[in-house]
DNA sequence: GAGCACTGC
């Protein structure tokens, strides 16, 4: 057993004063009395980050880039802005960003900020996500926006001339779009001296951000006598207000945290008094068998029909998932078994018990086979602090990590390998470079109308409603709409449906599809729409013309075309870049169907490689329609 | 016979 932070009590500080940037602050720093302001004003106050303000602002001004490690709970993200507005930072028409990794907290921090300084939303304080801008460009002075957002504007504005401040939330998370934009802020800051940048991190992983930031002695050299902010960033660090939390290890490591978080759940609820318990394990299947497996063992317990047993994964529909923000009645016990959802992107309130597996479910990327896949790995300890933390949000908690003490402090990483080296990195670079090939060829041929829908249904994760349950009637659903020809023409059959049913959520229900993510592919068709028509590109249906659909897939993703093993009697494929072996994914239309020849979308890698989303061709339109890359190819079976 | 989590004109 261990004892976890305190926070606001002995925290260990930051800490380096070698270089003399880095400075430090403690926290006796008092914060003035209340009195005469609203009540508003009065929780402000009560935060933290309150007390830092004189503080925050001396290094802003000073610093051209100033970190703060704050932990939940500290008022950062919602107050650092306002501080910035009421200094001044807002004044000649110059406008503070702050950036989040999500949309969601994006609309929530934007509102809650608009409703402490008691303007409407839209107005002095506004937001920006994909499809939704609330922003005035006359009026709004405190923006919050995603980081992706903030790249995009980087396009049309490459020194982001419209901001004074900009501050980068949660950039311990080291999303790629986090990362990606860290370095061009860099970039920026050399021509743009005024600027000035705020990370935020939760982590004391600030020293390689401060050292990222440090700038070049030959830039420091040329530094003149006219005011200029010190190139060496500041760090500050700010308490959060979260509770203790009690840290129980194994004594001995176990083979299978399914059977131990199980376990664990049926003794804390033996043994502990009332709270909601949160699992932390991989994905569906563990999660899934982990739900099975409790209701089984409890079977003969009294007190079993005390828990609420609840799974939590993004698969689950709206409607799934809204169960876990119900409040538990009086004499249950919640059980929320979730995947990494919960380490981050979900709030659950309520929580007192935190069962930590250790594991999570990761990306990786292999540049050589271009292939990604997700493999369970061990967590880092930042993300098991994190899960951690989920157990002290309402009042002191207990976290029991299913590992030992010993593995904890000798051999788990501090910190998550970041995005960017686990992903490929082509998207990030150039924005979606084959979709956009198959739309300028389907301008050539007649089909952009179709080809649009497509394109937006394929940058959704996916169309069809969760199955949990009734997978022979999604089986039946998804066949109602099959096409011959692959997924990509019964995605044409399930558009016009929708269509046809005025967009219907009833209809949608009725056959397997879901509904929210209809809708975000209407959005996103006219997101597409709207810049083909900018670039000229023709629009027009091919009014069922399989034939000019699939050669302008073929156009844009000629590269994963893949040819059926000649006696193959399980439907393996090699891809004709690699040879690799890849088979047709089990959720296609043309899983069992094997036809000899498909081109597919991506590949996804479990214990095999699967296809997602494939579509038939013809092999001669490879060669056709992309020369430059077959030409030199041998393609054996290839009919000429 | 199978789906960690996000994001983007």
């Amino acid at each position: 057993m261990a004892q976890f932070w305190k926070p606001g009590t002995e925290k260990p500080r930051l800490l380096d004063d070698g270089e003399g940037g880095v400075l430090f602050f403690s926290s006796s720093y008092s914060s003035s009395s209340g009195f005469g302001f609203s009540s508003t004003e009065k929780q402000r106050q009560r935060l933290p980050v309150y007390k830092y303000r004189t503080a925050i602002l001396y290094l802003v001004e000073t610093h051209a880039t100033t970190i703060i490690v704050g932990e939940t709970g500290s008022g950062k993200t919602t107050q650092i802005p306002q501080f910035l507005k009421e200094a001044g930072w807002a004044d000649g028409g110059r406008v503070i960003a702050c950036t989040q990794p999500r949309r969601l907290a994006v609309q929530a921090v934007a509102s809650r900020v608009a409703e402490e300084m008691g303007v409407k939303l839209g107005e002095e304080v506004g937001y920006t996500i994909r499809f939704e801008d609330l922003t005035n460009p006359d009026v709004t002075r405190v923006k919050f926006l995603t980081d992706g957002v903030l790249l995009r504007e980087m396009m049309d504005d490459p020194l982001l001339t419209k901001y004074s401040v900009i501050m980068v939330d949660e950039a311990h998370e080291r999303s790629i779009s986090t990362d990606m934009l860290l370095g061009l802020l860099k970039k920026i800051q050399r021509r743009r001296p005024d600027l000035r940048l705020i990370i935020s991190s939760a982590t004391i992983e600030a020293k390689s951000m401060s050292t990222f930031f440090q700038m070049s002695k030959r830039r420091r050299a040329l530094e003149g006598e006219t005011f200029e902010p010190k190139v060496e960033p500041a760090i500050l660090s700010v308490e959060g207000r979260g509770f203790n939390v009690q840290i129980f290890y194994l004594e001995e490591p176990v083979s299978d945290y399914v059977q131990s978080a199980v376990s664990t759940v049926l003794s804390i609820h033996e043994q502990e008094p009332p709270g909601d318990i949160l699992v932390f394990l991989t994905g569906q299947d563990d999660i899934d068998a982990a739900v099975q497996l409790i209701v089984e063992e409890g079977q003969n317990d009294r007190k079993r029909s005390e828990l609420i047993i609840l799974p939590l994964y993004s698969g689950l529909s709206r409607a799934e998932q809204d169960l876990i923000f119900s409040p538990t009645p009086r004499g249950k016990r919640k059980v929320v078994i979730s995947t990494n959802i919960a380490e981050t992107s979900l709030t659950l309130e309520g929580i007192v018990y935190v069962i930590d597996s250790g594991f999570s479910k990761q990306r990786f990327y292999n540049p050589i086979t271009d292939i990604e896949s997700l493999i369970v790995a061990p967590i880092s300890k930042a993300s098991a602090r994190q899960r951690t933390g989920r157990a002290g949000r309402i009042r002191p908690g207990k976290c029991y990590r299913l590992y030992t003490e010993e593995y904890f402090i000798n051999e788990m990483p501090a910190e998550g390998i970041p995005e960017m080296q686990r992903s490929n990195l082509v998207t990030c670079v150039i924005q979606e470079p084959m979709i956009s090939k198959m739309i300028l060829a389907s301008g050539e041929l007649g089909c952009s109308e179709e080809i649009m829908t497509i394109a937006a249904i394929l940058s959704i994760q996916s169309i069809w409603a969760s199955s949990r349950g009734a997978q022979k009637e999604l089986d039946e659903a998804r066949l109602r709409f099959a096409a011959a020809e692959g997924d990509h023409v019964t995605f044409l059959n399930v558009y016009k449906g929708f269509l046809q049913s005025n967009k219907s959520s009833q209809w949608c229900h009725k056959n397997f599809i879901n509904y929210q993510a209809m809708k975000k592919v209407m959005e996103v068709r006219e997101q597409l729409r709207r810049i083909a028509q900018r670039l000229g590109i023709i629009l027009k249906s091919c009014e069922r013309d399989t034939t000019a659909i699939r050669k302008a897939v073929t156009a844009g993703f000629f590269a994963n075309a893949c040819q059926l093993e000649a006696y193959s009697h399980n439907g393996m494929y090699k891809t004709v870049r690699g040879s690799q072996e890849v088979y047709i994914h089990p959720s296609s239309v043309l899983f069992r169907v094997n036809p000899k020849w498909v081109i597919y979308h991506s590949l996804v890698s479990t214990d095999r490689q699967y296809m997602r989303n494939v579509v038939t061709i013809d092999p001669g339109w490879l060669t056709e329609i992309a020369p430059h890359f077959y030409q030199q190819r041998q393609l054996s079976h290839m009919p000429h």
